[in-house]
DNA sequence: CACAATAATGTGCTCGTGCACAACATAATG
DNA sequence: CATTATGTTGTGCACGAGCACATTATTGTG
């Protein structure tokens, strides 16, 4: 926990050498004689030397630009969140120089994202931030920024891919498993649960299907016989939803029922206005809607996937990264928040 | 989002006068002339000036060091936790020329408090963060730093306080009513719940008793004759714990228990002796112990105190206070985490 | 042995801030 | 009017790293 910063100064007069040479050793930059590199390398052997990040940082003295690609929270204000969490730690960044721009897709409009694209690499940033939902246009645009040689940082949504330097988000199948853990613990005992998706979107069925393979593994390893339905919807159909939604609740005896996504106030909607709010539900995020109806008690529990920290560590990291050249883990999980009208309060 | 950043030679060309006149005037050192101020105040109205912090800081170059004091871990592995989020930010601060001490006090000894903070006094360290346990003892220490100027930080336990940088911790009433909405939602019906206290330290009896204000206020609220009892335990009565719980159970039918302390695998323990894990249990903070009976399933939810956020963000705090002069809010209350066996890896 | 070619080493400057001190200008005093 | 006192301003240096360039030492070649 104690240790003393050696500086280059303080190196070279230990090896009796000038700071020069002590840096081309530093720095491998030859024209160094076999003994001296001998000497110089002994002492670094013994002491441990790290620069000094201040004045590396001082020295280097570039404005750094980096861009936050993300979609626009004007159709979904989910994205707020995110948003947010990308202002609050541009504040920090911009104290060392590090300007942050946002830009916002159209999750619908495939076009348009890689006109963005093209227009933002015709003026390349110093680095990127970039929740991938489309994943083949995703992949394209990220092997430019290779080929540019531009870092980036993945958040919201995990695509393979090796040349990142970070993925922040979350664990879907875990994700999967802790509503299933929670609903089983609120659900009407003996009665049917109900999965339901909404994707308006086929690019993000994937990561639905992954949290359901969680969701089941969880009854299956309980060894409980529970009855299980999934049922796909998307809000594109309009009012085709609420029929859906109603013949469903014709046909079966809900106990409970999990939405994958963060539109469980449509579901919570419906069950108010139908008087059945004693179903226990479960959905994601902490958007206005979800919180009325976690507020007036239709929704029972929200897993929170931390929007804001996702957006503030990504741009913590890759400003960290520009400035003073840290290191960061290739993975950050996020943990699964669960949220209730008791503790919400401090999530938001 | 976008600043330019001026520099003091920048400002200095525009005001046409010298370096040295633009930062007497920044720093209000005087011996400025009316006319050179006017015109140099004039453009720092304009544009916004903040100084360059990492080349502050390099001047500065001044090794910082910071103490934490907490209560030992060898009695009591909760504070495990909090040692590892010092040492996660002492890695950090270390680029940063600051130096961490940790400091342990035995929670049941007075005078060696005491002493240790004499002893501290002696060579008084640049900052300091501290769990204040022992609280008019606490109160005398601070009043010692503020006289000596040394900045500090707070986390765990809340005391009232005007002069500190910053208190982290948690809401104990909010938390109360976490840990009732959720026995609520899982309690067997229309049986008595149980709130028990274990409080080896009358010290910090007021804080449990916090808890269990908020636990009681959310029945009281939710309009349910929930029939509640409060108990007191503490480990140094050693066997007679086992015969009071005993007791209890003799006489009374539960339907669900509240442990408001990092105990609850005290009870937990007998549950699965006695068979009675059908009781729903809830409990705080991730120790070994707890974490145990949570994969087991006595213990149903667990509240994560996030000691280790805790002591990480205090370090980060006055590390970025000392080395940089940022500000801090007065206090930062963490989310109330609740904890299942599902969510649990996500936390440690 | 002289001279060129190359290897090895040392020095000077920059980044922006903050302070010390020197330099200069103006006012007060004998 | 010279001299001292005070007010005001400009410059130099340090912090540590990193690189360019000048300088010095060593080797090779005729």
């Amino acid at each position: 926990m104690e240790k003393k910063n050696y500086t280059i100064k303080e190196i070279a007069k230990l090896a009796e050498v000038s700071r020069g040479t002590v840096d081309r050793i530093l720095h491998q930059r030859g024209n160094v004689s076999e003994k001296a590199r001998q000497k110089v390398e002994g002492i670094l052997k013994r002491i441990d030397y790290s620069p000094n990040i201040i004045a590396r940082s001082l020295k280097a003295n570039k404005r750094s630009r980096i861009v936050a690609i993300l979609p626009s929270n004007e159709k979904d204000n989910y994205w707020n969140q995110s948003i947010n969490g990308i202002l609050e730690a541009a504040k920090k960044a911009n104290e060392f120089n590090v300007t942050i721009e946002i830009k916002k897709y159209d999750i619908g409009n495939v076009d348009l994202f890689n006109h963005l694209i093209d227009k933002l690499l015709e003026n390349p940033p110093n680095g990127i931030l970039l929740a991938p939902l489309f994943y083949h246009e995703s992949l394209d645009f990220l092997a430019k920024c290779i080929a540019a040689k531009i870092p980036y940082v993945l958040f919201n949504t995990h695509i393979e891919d090796s040349q990142s330097l970070c993925f922040i988000g979350q664990d879907l199948f875990a994700s999967g498993r802790v509503s299933a853990d929670l609903l089983n613990r609120i659900k009407i005992p003996g009665k049917k649960m109900l999965i339901i998706h909404f994707d308006e979107d086929p690019a993000i069925a994937n990561h639905l299907k992954e949290k359901e393979i969680g969701f089941r593994q969880y009854f299956k390893e309980k060894g409980e016989k529970a009855e299980l339905q999934t049922m796909r919807l998307s809000s594109k159909q309009g009012n085709h939803v609420e029929e859906k939604i109603a013949e469903i609740f014709a046909h079966d005896d809900l106990g409970g029922i999990y939405v994958s996504t963060s539109k469980a106030h449509v579901i919570a909607d419906y069950l108010k206005r139908n008087s059945l709010h004693h179903i226990p539900l479960i959905g994601y995020d902490l958007i206005d809607q979800n919180i009325r109806f976690l507020k007036s008690g239709e929704i029972n529990f929200l897993i929170n996937q931390n929007p804001k920290r996702q957006t503030y560590l990504g741009i913590s990291y890759l400003s960290d990264f520009l400035v003073f050249g840290k290191k960061i883990d290739r993975t950050n999980l996020l943990p699964l928040d669960i949220i209730t009208v008791e503790n919400l309060a401090f999530y938001l």
